[in-house]
DNA sequence: AAACAGGCCTAAA
DNA sequence: TTTAGGCCTGTT
């Protein structure tokens, strides 16, 4: 294996890489044995380590400013915004506990991609999904001598038909990947536009899809349109919701960080159930 | 074997 | 407006 060129990371406090990759955000980050985590994001595979406090990536200085600075979120400071959520003991707990979570500004197209298949799925069945989909129909990248596949365009699945997504085993879900693929191809949905409208406008423009629904817009708002109010509500965030705020709960009392507030809860509750 | 998994859609009250 | 059942598939 030949050196691969690697640069640092400079963060704030919260940046914990473990529960930035497996708090549910994300599909195609996964862990080495020593601790750092191989992904493909941004049409790049990378390797991200921590070496006691420092946090390096491979890559070069440009890719940093112009790629994971912004996938990161490197510009917020989480500390912060990890205060202004603590609206009682509960959340104190639960973002005592998710420090170190950051929220992604991931691809669009991926984003809502990948949700879509996750309905009615557990982790391992979406990771697998997602990654027979990037073999199947992405771009080979390579990485420490090894291949690694990027996410493929909607305009690359657009043009498919439900036969041809037959190989990578989605099931239903065909149909709604093909029908989001060619309303992005063809500019019937713009996600950029959408990432500057507020969140009832864009969730309205994804719910007119179909197969997709309160839970998976809501996931692609936040983590895709950086639209911060955005609340996605699941399975266990249902558990959650209702053993702490068993008479109703307004995410608004959260504003802007919501769907940070989300996160800290979602986890809270995934880890000690 | 039957139930279930990080939803969504449709039909029916 | 809310609720039940079905849906591809893989795993338990």
């Amino acid at each position: 294996m030949r050196d691969v060129e690697e640069v640092e990371l400079v963060t704030s406090d919260d940046f914990d890489l473990k529960k930035i990759f497996e708090c549910g955000q994300c599909f195609r980050w996964n862990e080495n044995p020593d601790g750092s985590y191989t992904g493909v994001a941004l049409g790049k595979a990378a390797r991200v380590r921590r070496d006691g406090e420092r946090l390096f990536i491979t890559g070069t200085e440009d890719d940093v400013q112009n790629l994971w600075r912004g996938y990161f979120d490197l510009d917020r400071d989480y500390r912060v915004l990890r205060k202004s959520v603590c609206v009682d003991d509960y959340m104190r707990a639960a973002s005592d506990f998710g420090a170190g979570i950051r929220i992604l500004n991931q691809d669009r197209w991926e984003t809502l991609c990948s949700f879509i298949i996750s309905q009615c799925n557990n982790i391992p069945r979406i990771k697998s999904i997602v990654e027979a989909l990037c073999r199947a129909f992405g771009d080979e990248v390579e990485l420490e001598g090894r291949a690694y596949f990027t996410f493929p365009d909607a305009s690359r699945l657009a043009s498919l038909s439900e036969e041809d997504l037959a190989p990578i085993r989605c099931g239903y879900r065909a149909p709604y990947i093909l029908s989001a693929a060619r309303a992005v191809d063809s500019g019937a949905l713009d996600l950029e536009a959408l990432s500057k409208t507020d969140l009832a406008t864009a969730k309205r423009a994804l719910m007119a899809l179909p197969g997709i629904g309160e839970k998976v817009a809501s996931c692609v708002l936040l983590f895709s349109l950086r639209i911060g109010s955005a609340f996605p509500v699941d399975v266990w965030m249902k558990k959650a919701l209702d053993q702490h705020y068993p008479g109703g709960f307004d995410p608004a009392v959260f504003g802007e960080n919501a769907g940070l507030a989300q996160q800290y809860m979602f986890y809270y509750q995934r880890e000690n159930p």
